[in-house]
DNA sequence: ACGCGTATATTCGTAGACGAGTATTACGGA
DNA sequence: TCCGTAATACTCGTCTACGAATATACGCGT
């Protein structure tokens, strides 16, 4: 089992990777993160920043060295690391690279009660999701391009895998939802009975009952 | 924007999933999620279970019905769903159908930090994620292969879309380690030489300065 | 030279997530 | 029949995540 990690939130690795570069005070470590997109989604939270910082120091992954005070603010401290932090960096990147790990991801949460849906409904909202999740591709498709060609690849490694399961996610939704449209897909009959007598088909009602995967 | 929910964690959608079925008591949805696979990686967090049920029912989701007791034991409530719960249930499963979402999934955390890692370390290292993905690719088929004699697929979409996804990813480490085993990967050079004389290559300075993504 | 919006920089309170503990019952074997 | 182990069913306390509030500095339009 993967030791767990004194500080176990994964800002506290983006923290880390960014202190690693130069000694920082916390706002910059944000507007870092900020600059290179990495919180587009996962917007900065201030309220964890302080708190992974003061965890880190705790631990002595982190250090402060000045902490200087301009004009009347209060004081910024700015932050080192240190060599135990720069070992867990280390470590925990090795952790996170060499090991995959079920995620459970919100769209999949979703399917597992598709049912609760009507077809008709459910094959309007993927035909909705899939749009969405086209335009989103193309921008991304297009960032990259023009980033890539002043950035080292290595720097873009995350952006091309996020592409690639996006890609991967759209051409899924596509093939289900053909499925859904020409009728093919099986048990669509029973699934649209369902929703219309409010029962399920008699052969679904024990299966129903107990779990669907007896592992 | 997607008004937040009143219960906003994903176990309270497992928890009306079950719930919906018919009446339950607490212990009893935990042991229909474990049964269905729905908690494999996810382990039941007992802790959240009661907090969440708790909260459904301070917001008039679902309602304790009989609060049966046996024996010397505290009583077991029983809850049943509400009509509000079945709306919100419904309304839930279709913007997580509908709306794709930025996630950050753990690898994309450690991919964008591979340069923390030697291009062999990293290379090894993917060598093993994928070894492990494969294995567990392959217990998956098996698995959906047999409970898909029995089941109707409707039951089984969010294995078949882990599944793609899964085999998405395996496809991009493989794609990504041929580029770092046969030295087409551009930047190695570079990569190694910042690892073997511990500073950057000039040209790549002012770019770690800024950051990589400046939207 | 004076507001005023925006960027800087952090603190604090609270709701929620979760691990670990507790207590009872059922069951199977020696 | 007696004990140990597994399953049932929950409670509690801690630790964390995060939103929202706060307060000052700075640039720029008028």
């Amino acid at each position: 089992m993967a030791k767990r990690r004194k500080v176990a939130n994964l800002l506290a690795l983006a923290v880390l990777g960014t202190v690693v570069q130069r000694p920082m005070h916390p706002y910059e470590m944000a507007s870092m993160l900020r600059e290179r997109g990495k919180d587009q989604d996962m917007k900065i939270k201030w309220g964890s920043l302080y708190t992974v910082v003061g965890n880190l120091e705790k631990h002595g992954l982190i250090e402060a060295t000045e902490t200087a005070r301009q004009g009347a603010r209060p004081e910024r401290t700015v932050y080192r690391i240190t060599d135990a932090g720069r070992a867990e960096l280390v470590d925990w990147v090795r952790e996170l690279v060499s090991t995959p790990e079920r995620e459970q991801p919100r769209f999949e949460a979703g399917l597992s009660l598709l049912g609760a849906l009507t077809p008709d409904d459910a094959t309007a909202l993927l035909r909705h999701r899939l749009s969405v999740l086209e335009e989103e591709l193309a921008g991304q498709r297009a960032t990259l391009a023009r980033l890539g060609a002043g950035l080292p690849r290595l720097f873009l490694i995350e952006d091309e895998y996020d592409l690639a399961l996006r890609e991967a996610e759209a051409t899924w939704v596509r093939a289900f939802l053909a499925e859904l449209a020409d009728g093919t897909f099986p048990g669509l009959a029973q699934w649209r009975e369902f929703h219309e007598t409010g029962r399920l088909p008699p052969e679904f009602e024990e299966i129903a009952e107990r779990g669907s995967t007896p592992d």
